[in-house]
DNA sequence: TTGTAAGCGTTATCAG
DNA sequence: CTGATAACGCTTACAA
């Protein structure tokens, strides 16, 4: 130990990998960390990993299957002891299975086959509860807004609201649209178009703001108020007038179970039964809703 | 080639990395990721990265130079080839350029030591610019706001700022306050005691949204405007009233740049004189300070 | 207790 | 041009 300190030797951690057979490192593929809900994902994976002595090396699909293949094939390579994926819309479950190789995986977010670890919002639950919100405030034309409805998460979020409206005896009104900015305009125009709309709900934090937009422009023009209730909290939805009413996920809860469930596979041996952690959102009420 | 489809072959990253002294992993160490500039940084390290056949670790260090300390260690025993860094406040330079070993690194926003590889805003340069930009606006009492002044970037926003309001005749006024909710009740506080102020510089993103809500609170009490430029556009910058000016950074060119450099020191055996890439900030003129 | 050897999967080198 | 061999730095197992 006196000649380690005084040589200042370090061990080679790929030599120990090598031999040892485990690199310490987990893959993190997410479709992108720009958006605030998967940089906070991104950031207490890695506050949670480094509890494990762990590293972990960030890739992100964005939204492409096949980017994401060729990512998984980097990790696969780089004997990557686990990976969480938040998959790409469109992907084949046999063939991710495939391309997982020998490695752990836990979904984060969406799931990745039926029987798989994963940790995820009810989503189904949480847009249910939206709807039905804005129906107890006596508003009967809602409509909710979605980017990529090829997003599992998206899609399980329009299914509970069509159930909602279905069970309300009113008519379910999607709009949906690729983009940001293609989204207010869709909005926009669907604000104009009869029914005349009392309520909105934003599906995801890029489609709340895009509805707050909109509303807004409209505002100007048709002053009775459009209700809003938005998806997962961002920093904005306080700063904005009027404050605006969300379905939150714990993020931060989920992201660290997903570590833990990970590591629980990679220490043992991955016989375990597959779990499925969902917690359920909560409704923050503002004012975007008429709650207020 | 046809046994390795056959079988199935890949090649062992791990057992090539020992072999060849190459990892083709960098390390990122961030301060943390949940800042959108932060998290736009290291998306587009990430894209430009995959460019050259290499993966990210990615790490975050709280602003704490004693996590730093870990994580760096962490890269160098996993024979990283390279490191991209926003140091943390109070590194020791000399205790850095030690642990850094032999990996080759590109400080980003914020330098490392005087005649080291970095790429960052000319921060001085924009604080002066934001400054003179309200006392064009006939505004004379302007105050800054930042939350932690040991960083860097900030120090050398608050000197623009100071020298441009000395060069005015002007006395200046800066706003300190640890974190988030300390600055806005910081601000908050300026705002009612004399002198009263007309214009607010508010040097990052997070000091632009207390500076926001400050604003907004007082002006329920105290309805003559206060003018508002911030640092680093966000999203929300557009979305609430007044619309905020800001300066803002060519954040994905930096960090693109940022990446080339690193990889260029990595091929070159690192006896390149080194490089400083500064590029200026631009400002955006909207509402809030007074322009439209 | 201390020391030696084998092997992890590559790749570069050197003989055949 | 093909094929065997050594070395990268570590760990583990076994021998002295």
């Amino acid at each position: 130990m006196e000649a380690v300190r005084s040589l200042g030797y370090e061990p080679n951690e790929v030599a120990r990998s090598l031999r040892g057979g485990r690199t310490n490192l987990i893959g993190v593929i997410f479709p992108q960390i720009v958006n605030p809900y998967f940089s906070r994902c991104v950031q207490q994976i890695e506050l949670e990993t480094t509890r494990f002595g762990a590293s972990v090396i960030l890739l992100t699909h964005q939204e492409d299957p096949v980017k994401q293949s060729r990512q998984l094939e980097v990790l696969r390579r780089s004997q990557c002891d686990g990976v969480i994926l938040t998959a790409a819309p469109n992907s084949d479950p046999v063939k991710l299975k495939r391309e997982l190789g020998t490695m752990p995986v836990v979904a984060l977010d969406r799931p990745i086959w039926d029987d798989g670890d994963v940790v995820m919002l009810q989503h189904r639950q949480a847009a249910r509860e939206a709807t039905l919100h804005l129906l107890e405030h006596g508003i009967k034309e809602i409509a909710c807004a979605t980017t990529d409805p090829n997003i599992y998460s998206f899609q399980e979020r329009i299914l509970g609201y069509e159930e909602v409206m279905r069970q309300a005896g009113q008519k379910s009104h999607v709009i949906v649209a690729g983009d940001y900015g293609a989204l207010q305009d869709a909005v926009h125009a669907s604000l104009l178009e009869p029914p005349r709309l009392g309520g909105l709900i934003a599906l995801s934090n890029m489609a709340t703001v895009s509805a707050m937009l909109a509303i807004r422009e409209i505002h100007q023009i048709q002053p009775p108020k459009v209700a809003l209730i938005g998806f997962d909290d961002v920093d904005l939805a306080i700063l904005v007038e009027p404050a605006i009413t969300v379905m939150v996920q714990p993020v931060d809860r989920m992201a660290r179970e997903t570590v833990n469930l990970l590591f629980r596979l990679i220490g043992s041996g991955r016989d375990l039964p597959p779990q499925r952690i969902m917690p359920e959102a909560e409704l923050i009420r503002r004012n975007s809703c008429g709650c207020l």
